[in-house]
DNA sequence: CACGAGACCTGTTCGC
DNA sequence: TGCGAACAGGTCTCGT
């Protein structure tokens, strides 16, 4: 499921305000915020979506922890506690929710995290590929990975330098998050689309004026889908809006919004790729 | 070292 | 209707 815009609305909704009732003033996803409280206790519901400590010394570490702040690197959540670091990664079919303890296990729930107040934190995770760390120090988990695409030192001269000695299709180097952090399957395909820029042109051959447009394009839809609240489809995330702003993903052999040339699907990199063969041009090296 | 294929998982949709 | 294949927001690991 969740790129960057999908993983920033979920943080953003973890930092609600921690009194929110039904009814209220509308935040984000209509759940409480998780700052402040205090951790009683987690039950771990699928042995591998721990990916370190062991269970126990997780329990046992975690327990009696306040939440200090919630944030995001790439696609990672970041939950700061008084002495370590709780990270998810939500890879395919993650998401967090907060409820009132009194609430039902769903299938899926793979972590229980409890407050000592009636709420808990829970990992709901169809395919199993979502993972959570405890660690003293985020870097254990986070080393290699690229740059944040909205921070605004960052510019396209970086981005041609990574890229500009590679053969592999920039579909490719776009999602690949030791060059550059949160951007996925769905935005890569939009930004391509934006950017005019056919997804199988080699990185060597992208010259410093296509990295500035790419990069100008990677952020204005990553900035739209997080105004979106995210892109919401099939089962998988909720509350999201992105989905129905989709130029190329997901539209193959419908009319291009540009030229109205039908929109055609790759494979590249073995995900798949969606483009217009006019708008974006195949480009010789 | 760089790159691509396979693995990890379950659920939904599509084609015959 | 049934059944298998294809496909799904991602990233490791392994082989070439």
């Amino acid at each position: 499921m969740p790129e960057l815009p999908e993983v920033e609305t979920i943080v953003r909704s973890l930092r609600n305000p921690k009194e929110w009732s039904a009814g209220g003033s509308r935040t984000l996803r209509e759940q409480p915020g998780v700052i402040g409280r205090q951790i009683s206790g987690a039950t771990l519901l699928w042995t591998h979506t721990l990916a370190t400590p062991k269970p126990d010394e997780f329990i046992k570490q975690i327990t009696g922890q306040v939440i200090q702040n919630v944030s995001r690197r790439g696609k990672f959540i970041l939950i700061t506690l008084d002495e370590w670091v709780l990270l998810f990664h939500l890879r395919m079919s993650g998401d967090l929710r907060v409820e009132d303890q009194g609430q039902p296990i769903q299938k899926h729930d793979r972590l229980i995290i409890d407050f000592t107040d009636h709420l808990r934190l829970v990992l709901n995770d169809a395919r199993k590929f979502g993972r959570a760390w405890l660690v003293k120090d985020e870097k254990e988990v986070l080393a290699g990975l690229g740059p944040e695409p909205l921070d605004p030192t960052l510019t396209g001269v970086d981005l041609f330098k990574s890229w500009h000695r590679s053969s592999r299709a920039i579909k490719a180097l776009l999602l690949d998050q030791g060059l550059l952090a949160g951007v996925g399957n769905i935005y890569s395909d939009e930004a391509l689309f934006q950017a005019k820029v056919h997804p199988l042109t080699p990185g060597k051959s992208l010259t410093e004026e296509n990295c500035d447009q790419l990069l100008y394009a990677v952020r204005t839809v990553l900035e739209e889908g997080i105004r979106k609240n995210g892109a919401s489809i099939d089962w998988v995330y909720r509350g999201g809006d992105f989905q129905n702003h989709f130029k190329v993903y997901q539209r193959t052999g419908q009319a291009c919004k540009i030229c109205g040339s039908p929109i055609e699907r790759l494979v590249i990199g073995q995900r798949s790729s969606h483009f217009c063969p006019v708008c974006q041009k195949a480009k010789k090296n």
